[in-house]
RNA sequence: CUGCCCGUAGCUCAACUGGAUAGAGCAACGGCCUUCUAAGCCGUAGGUUAGGGGUUCGAUUCCCUUCGGGCAGGCCA
């Protein structure tokens, strides 16, 4: 029935009826009105239109609505300031996609265009345990693949894992020493203090360092037993990271897992083919491609180092080759990097280097899905009171225990089994709602305080919506699940307006990589469902009206619990 | 020095290819529970969108400039 979201099916009528009056190509610029007396859409491009053929653009949104054809989809289409048109939908159109949606286990979303799209995200180092730094990568990227894959499109995870470098030539060294000493198992169990205790050693012990080099050497020559600790090594980092997800609920898996390491082969000769093409030339002993549209501080064309001095490779290469293999190999349409908006610069010179050395073709995406850094509420970087870098372990462990107390505080008779469940969904959901309900390009103030305060723009709020919806069904006993829609009260034909708009919600995070944008509209919907809520009654009415808000608040339901998850974010039955 | 991001209510944040009177939440104040979970709903108050120019029917949005903050810029990632 739709194969089209609201606003696209909007913006082709508007266009139609434009085109129909001689304005062919012009955008119809369909929104959301900014208020309610504006009705639901209004259409801003006939000013435009008119400003571009020196008419009067009153006059031209007269004609425009005369040809405006939205028979059986809006009960009113006004003119209004300057050439406004603003259209108010109709209840039974409403009704009828509320109907559609509750038919379809997809909730109505059409499918657009099938792309096969990479998302890079998450990316821990290996050598360490993962910290705060890692957490937005981690939620935004899951997110965004999350919505991608919900739309329709084939999403290809790529945790592109940092488990090559020269301390895990000084891991492996370690390892084998703790392997001797008969305590590895204990070592491991704590990464950071294995880290710390092995630099420790490396900047100490001579010898050690010594050694830790030769493993360098020999784990980059394939020695087979230094390759077994570092894979051993590797198991281990990885088993934390996968606990991590699952107390995060980020989907990842050992399969995404595709680390810098599975690039070596591909590096020299990427630097070979880049030097074949006359793009990299040898600069200070180093293999550089010079790039006019970036300059460095003299105004000359900004070097991108694919190689150093010494022969290493460096992560420009690395991601050189990774382009290469998920476009060769992936056939990528689309590639998302969910990285820290400080590698901006590597990025835009990593594409353009891309692109000119073909690996990336003209119709394939590339874009980097910066975010800001997270920081205190005193507004510096996010620590530990003595500095320290917080643990991803511990900072979720804190979420559920604080959730744990506002639980209890609010149901001190509910068994601790069923508040544990609770505690988990919202602490872990109000850490990652937080994030996610944010603008990522900007930096973030991490606020236990305000994203458990259970009020607002918060994951309890929608949560709380939906356990609202599920108590309702409890009590609900009999009723027609398959009773037509019927919007007859103002805030009953809200509520259909916003469950209507989820299909546009999903677009636009999907087209702009924007979770907030998802986030936002939950809100929106979780608030016309408290209206909803306040002002029709829905167990205490009757008949066809009852079966009807019935239907609303399964759809609502459905709703909620669809968009929070592709946030990754549980709802509960009960809270 | 150059480039990128940011600056919106006291605080945390929105504002969808430039749209109408810049919106929410917190904090403050005032209402609403013998009726489906009050972790809720309704209302009041709060703004020179950092400052100044420009583009036009219209600018938080685009351009220039100043100030302030963050980040990046040849061998870390």
């Amino acid at each position: 029935m739709t194969q089209q979201t609201l606003i696209e099916l909007l913006d082709s009528r508007v266009s139609a009826a434009l085109a129909a009056v001689g304005c062919e190509g012009a955008p119809a610029v369909v929104q959301v009105s900014g208020r309610p007396e504006y009705g639901d859409y209004q259409a801003n491009g006939v000013m435009g239109a008119a400003k571009a053929r020196k008419m009067n653009p009153r006059q031209l949104a007269t004609e425009v609505v005369a040809k405006l054809n939205l028979e059986g989809i809006a009960s009113k289409i006004e003119i209004a300031g300057p050439g406004f048109i603003n259209i108010t939908l109709a209840p039974a159109y409403l009704a009828a996609q509320v109907q559609h949606a509750l038919a379809d286990s997809r909730l109505g979303v059409p499918q657009p265009a099938m792309q096969r799209v990479v998302v890079d995200y998450s990316s821990p180092n290996l050598a360490k345990e993962m910290h705060v730094g890692h957490l937005r990568s981690t939620i935004i990227g899951d997110a965004l693949a999350r919505v991608l894959r919900f739309v329709g499109h084939d999403v290809i995870a790529q945790n592109h894992v940092g488990d090559w470098g020269t301390q895990f030539g000084m891991l492996t060294a370690f390892l084998i020493e703790a392997e001797q000493g008969g305590d590895s198992h204990v070592a491991l169990a704590d990464l950071e203090d294995f880290y710390r205790r092995a630099k420790q050693r490396f900047d100490e012990d001579e010898a050690f360092a010594t050694r830790a080099r030769e493993y360098v050497v020999k784990l980059q020559g394939g020695d087979a037993q230094v390759n077994v600790l570092w894979q051993k090594f590797l198991d281990v980092s990885l088993h934390h990271c996968e606990a991590v997800y699952e107390k995060l609920g980020v989907g990842l898996k050992r399969e995404d897992v595709r680390g810098e390491s599975a690039y070596n082969p591909d590096l020299a000769v990427v630097v070979k083919n880049l030097q074949a093409q006359g793009l990299a030339v040898e600069s200070e002993g180093a293999q550089v491609v010079f790039l006019d549209e970036f300059k460095n501080k003299e105004g000359q064309a900004q070097a991108y180092i694919v190689q150093k001095q010494d022969g290493g490779y460096l992560y420009s290469t690395t991601d050189l080759a990774a382009v290469r293999y998920r476009v060769a190999t992936l056939k990528a349409d689309r590639v998302l990097y969910v990285v820290d908006a400080r590698q901006s610069l590597h990025f835009q010179q990593m594409f353009s280097v891309s692109r000119k050395a073909g690996y990336a073709p003209a119709t394939l995406s590339l874009e980097h899905v910066g975010f800001g850094v997270m920081l205190g509420e005193d507004g510096k970087p996010f620590k530990t009171r003595s500095g320290g870098t917080v643990k991803l372990a511990e900072l979720l462990a804190e979420a559920e225990l604080r959730a744990h107390a506002l639980v209890s505080e609010k149901n001190p008779d509910m068994p601790e089994v069923e508040r544990r469940v609770i505690a988990r969904a919202v602490g872990i959901g109000a850490v990652k709602y937080a994030d996610l309900s944010k603008n990522r390009n900007s930096d973030y103030v991490f606020s236990w305080d305000s994203m458990l305060s259970f009020e607002g723009n918060t994951a309890p709020y929608l949560q709380y919506a939906y356990t609202r919806i599920a108590s309702v069904f409890r009590r609900a006993e009999g009723f027609d699940a398959t009773a037509p829609v019927v919007l007859g009260e103002e805030a009953e034909r809200q509520l259909a307006l916003a469950l209507a708009r989820f299909a546009d919600a999903l677009q636009s995070v999907a087209r702009e990589t924007m979770p907030h944008f998802l986030c936002a509209y939950l809100y929106e919907l979780a608030g016309q469902f408290m209206r909803f809520y306040e002002a029709c009654p829905v167990l205490k009415s009757e008949g066809a009206v009852r079966a009807s808000r019935l239907r609303l608040c399964e759809l609502t339901a459905r709703t909620l619990k669809t968009g929070l998850g592709l946030l990754g974010i549980e709802v509960l039955e009960q809270m």
